[in-house]
DNA sequence: TCCGTCGACATGAACGTTAATGTTCATCGG
DNA sequence: CCGATGAACATTAACGTTCATGTCGACGGA
């Protein structure tokens, strides 16, 4: 029951009948301390097995070396590549990682800054659940920096990485709109700015192309997302809505889904209907998931950057953990079109 | 450049004219202090906006309310599942996660065996990355209790919780055993115990199917993980690997993927031999990836119970954390085969 | 020789919290 | 009326670091 004591500076202090304070800059490197002596000492810490106590380090510094990852959903393929891009970078850098998880709900996010409060934390790194306001200004309140990623919050004036989806799917629409007279849209029914930035990047290629809004619709998926579901959009949901609208008579052109399960979903209801892609329907997908390839027809999707997003995030936050007042920067990646059979009029 | 001051136990204190003490043991609910004086700290504390400092609290408390998390590829789906209800699950004890990533690398896992140190995370939960020794045992010595997951390694005794992996290829290799004549599975090159796992329920089976196992064969697809990609095992290691195997002419009657990426792979390698599943050779995939119910065929597959083995590792850790002395636990959870059309012979 | 300088170390305080131990004062039974 | 009791608070020390400051001796220049 009695946990071994951990040793401390006092413990090698003591070994080699020096005071705490000298082993102490000797094994940070410090000067003011003869060579002979901080072998001495780095010999004997390392024989006693001293490792150093990041809690009582962070009282007296005022630095935890921890940044904070708020990420709504793991298992986001996009999320977990974020993830480990992050933590990668961070662990380069000599800093750790506190996870929280907020499965788009506002109440664990407010948790969660509680936490990183508590934690104080050198800075955070986020995908913030919208709508709200308050969990977040108390971040600036603390001056802990954030860098917001993947969403924007614009009010809060933090740091932005995200994916210019706006241009992706305007791309991907203009890309294969030859020949397209009625276009559809299925997107995730929440009110977050990457859904917004889709369904404009759509509008905004069907006018450009000379494609009629009116014969052209934007569909909204329910998901079970925000019912804190650990798997993300399962095609399920847009397969449903799909087979309800989706007629051999009555069908579009072209459908672009709001990501590759959707895509997925719409594949197996379009099959249902004896359609086949692409020679009835056009079908692009958003996010390049690994099976995007493989499927039958190949699937035309976006690709998005998530490694350089999430490296760009932490390069973004140490550096404004270093200057604190630097000007306030935004970045949009560009995702970019893959192209497959599913678009491919020839095939 | 001046980080504004958090507020202290000792400023809420001055507030209200009263000890630090009387104010710290009042937000504790802890008694010696009166109902009317709590509820006026309480407010004070509020207005005030304090906040506890955890490192202080943890300094002199010995525990700091944090779990480590070693995953080697938050980018597996599985391990993306695991990391949600792991994190959960914690939360909802009042635990928090660190989050050490390894890419399946010993010096990385070593690296993060430090990180838990000098943290003094009060328990942790791994995915080790076999074939090693020395960096685990660091914590077996610093008496911080580990709980294993997916991965065994025995020796350490530490608590362990996985997947019946043996069993559950066994059990779905005899469900459509009848009638087969040679079987392959396609298995990740990688010596740990999951895969060793598959091998041996694959090998079972065919005795107990009556499966001649010199015409089976067990193939070592090379990957790229231990590269550090952040995907796992892309489906197109198994494609190239069976598209060097497989002709019209020269095809087993049932291949088994390690996972579902594999699948894949090799689906499409089918399908360019012109081969057809199930009425040529019959599928069976490992994972029930969120994509496997929509692929044409639709795949045959294990459904990982993530979710309970994440719940169950956080379970058996704080358990443990109460009472160190406790028996070690060993938890093997059955994977459900989940028929589809790529393993019925009817389709 | 004496004083100033500088290298090599020690001492003390501080970080914010909790736990052990003191102090004060009203209350109450005898 | 007095001592015991206990509620409600205060005081002090500790956790393991780092930082500012203090000390001491050797050495060099005039």
């Amino acid at each position: 029951m009695v946990r071994s004591r951990r040793v401390t500076l006092q413990d090698v202090a003591d070994a080699v009948g020096l005071s705490v304070n000298t082993v102490s800059r000797a094994l940070a490197g410090k000067s003011q301390v003869s060579e002979r002596t901080r072998d001495t000492i780095r010999a004997e810490a390392a024989r006693l097995g001293y490792v150093p106590n990041s809690h009582a380090r962070s009282l007296v510094s005022g630095r935890t070396m921890v940044i904070g990852l708020v990420i709504t959903n793991p298992s986001n393929p996009f999320y977990a590549a974020l993830i480990s891009a992050v933590e990668q970078r961070c662990r380069r850098s000599g800093y750790s990682v506190l996870l929280l998880v907020t499965e788009e709900s506002e109440a664990n996010e407010g948790e969660a800054v509680q936490q990183l409060l508590t934690y104080g934390v050198d800075g955070v790194i986020a995908i913030p659940v919208q709508h709200n306001g308050d969990s977040w200004s108390r971040l600036v309140a603390a001056k802990i920096p954030v860098v917001f990623v993947s969403r924007d919050l614009p009010d809060f004036g933090f740091d932005f990485v995200g994916i210019d989806a706006e241009a992706g799917v305007a791309e991907a629409v203009e890309r294969v709109a030859a020949g397209i007279d009625r276009a559809w849209l299925f997107e995730e029914d929440l009110r977050i700015s990457t859904t917004e930035a889709r369904i404009a990047g759509f509008r905004r290629a069907l006018d450009s192309s000379g494609i009629d809004q009116q014969r052209s619709l934007v569909i909204k998926v329910q998901t079970r997302r925000a019912a804190g579901a650990s798997q993300p959009w399962r095609p399920d949901d847009a397969h449903q809505m799909a087979a309800n609208l989706i007629t051999a008579q009555n069908h579009p052109d072209l459908i672009v889904a709001g990501n590759d399960y959707f895509a997925l979903g719409i594949l197996k209801a379009l099959r249902e209907c004896g359609l086949s892609v692409p020679g009835d329907v056009l079908l692009v997908g958003y996010g390049d998931h690994p099976f995007a390839a493989y499927l039958d027809p190949a699937l035309t999707t976006l690709r998005l950057p998530a490694e350089e997003v999430g490296t760009t995030a932490v390069d973004y936050l140490l550096e404004r953990v270093a200057d604190p007042s630097s000007p306030r920067r935004t970045q949009l990646l560009r995702p970019e079109l893959v192209e497959r059979g599913s678009s491919r009029r020839s095939a």
